[in-house]
DNA sequence: CCACATTGAATGACCATTCATTCAATTCCA
DNA sequence: TGGAATTGAATGAATGGTCATTCAATGTGG
């Protein structure tokens, strides 16, 4: 079926451009251009450029998750349970820069600031619900520090969204040797 | 001087709307009609949109810088160092939160880039300088911990960035009493 | 009266979105 | 089965709106 292969197509060709061009300078016809259709063709599988933009970073997000939750497992310690998230979160991206790319611009536009009201009307996405848990008992166990949790996170994914913009603008090679090393100085930011 | 009046009534505009629309969400007609000038007398001030914003950006940096520098000592020790400037960068963007929006805007768009990317190219500005100077001198002094200078700035700002954020958005209210333990938290993350 | 500051309408680009039209594939019917 | 009718995916030129920037005209302080 030729329907689903345009559409991938237009995701694939969306998904690059405006990773490194950005929101704004991603023209629909430009997208169009590079999927191999007419600029029209795009409004047959997505009602707007916003709503594509939106459905792109869904997409993203799912595979993002389903990579976090590889080999995840809810009984181990808390450190053990933080440091596999975050490194599989950094590894995530750097084997992804597309995808890493596409998030950063997600993340600094509007559509990043309603996402994090999302979060603060206690709207939780599958992914912020794994760190949820996961902070919760942390504190209840006294091994994490007793801070607000909108904290934690700051001080949890801060480096490391910094980090994988340092990464993405070619600043810094990370490794895994250097993954696991920064992940580690999370934890001692986090840790009581 | 009128002539000195108008341009900062320009940039007070440019600030306010910038700060809370963004670049694209601030056209140069909304720009001089808050300003109470026309828009072609902001071409007498500043040649383009893009050296405005550049301009700007240099201004509000000029005060952030200032803020730092009063009462730091370069003889104290690296950890007390690291905390007051930590700190006070903190409260500057606590106590202005127009600068803090604006430099927020700046720093996730593509005049981001530009300015990581002089870093990168070890164009350093007057406040890199003052962490970079800190971190050698920590690392030297084995109390903190031995990784590359981008990623201790990684781990000592991105928490910062992150909940200054979160603090314009208004989900969360930092007092001083949590910025102090933010930071606190950002030095057990960098220290050896 | 002049040099200079200011004005704001006009210009030219850029872009998301629309929609009349095309046409290949499918359905229908004799 | 063969040919006509129908469908709806795909097209891309046209539309309408936004904006930075220009510049001829106007105002003004010295």
């Amino acid at each position: 079926m030729a329907k689903l292969d345009k559409r991938s197509e237009i995701v694939r060709a969306a998904v690059q451009i405006i990773a490194d061009q950005g929101f704004h300078g991603s023209p629909m016809a430009m997208i169009a251009e590079r999927a191999g259709v007419a600029a029209g063709t795009i409004y047959c599988y997505f009602e707007s450029k916003d709503i594509l933009i939106k459905e792109l970073y869904r997409e993203i997000e799912g595979k993002l998750l389903e990579a976090l939750r590889v080999g995840y497992q809810t009984e181990r310690p808390i450190r053990e349970r933080f440091l596999h998230l975050g490194i599989n979160f950094l590894k995530y991206f750097v084997a992804h820069p597309l995808e890493s790319k596409y998030m950063e611009q997600f993340h600094n536009s509007p559509y990043g600031v309603d996402l994090r009201r999302g979060r603060f009307a206690k709207e939780f996405k599958d992914d912020d619900l794994l760190y949820l848990e996961l902070f919760e008992q942390g504190v209840a166990q006294q091994v994490i520090k007793d801070l607000p949790t909108i904290l934690l996170f700051a001080l949890a994914f801060g480096p490391v969204i910094t980090l994988t913009r340092d990464h993405i603008l070619g600043f810094i090679e990370l490794d895994d040797a250097l993954i696991e090393k920064t992940i580690a100085a999370c934890w001692d930011g986090i840790k009581r």
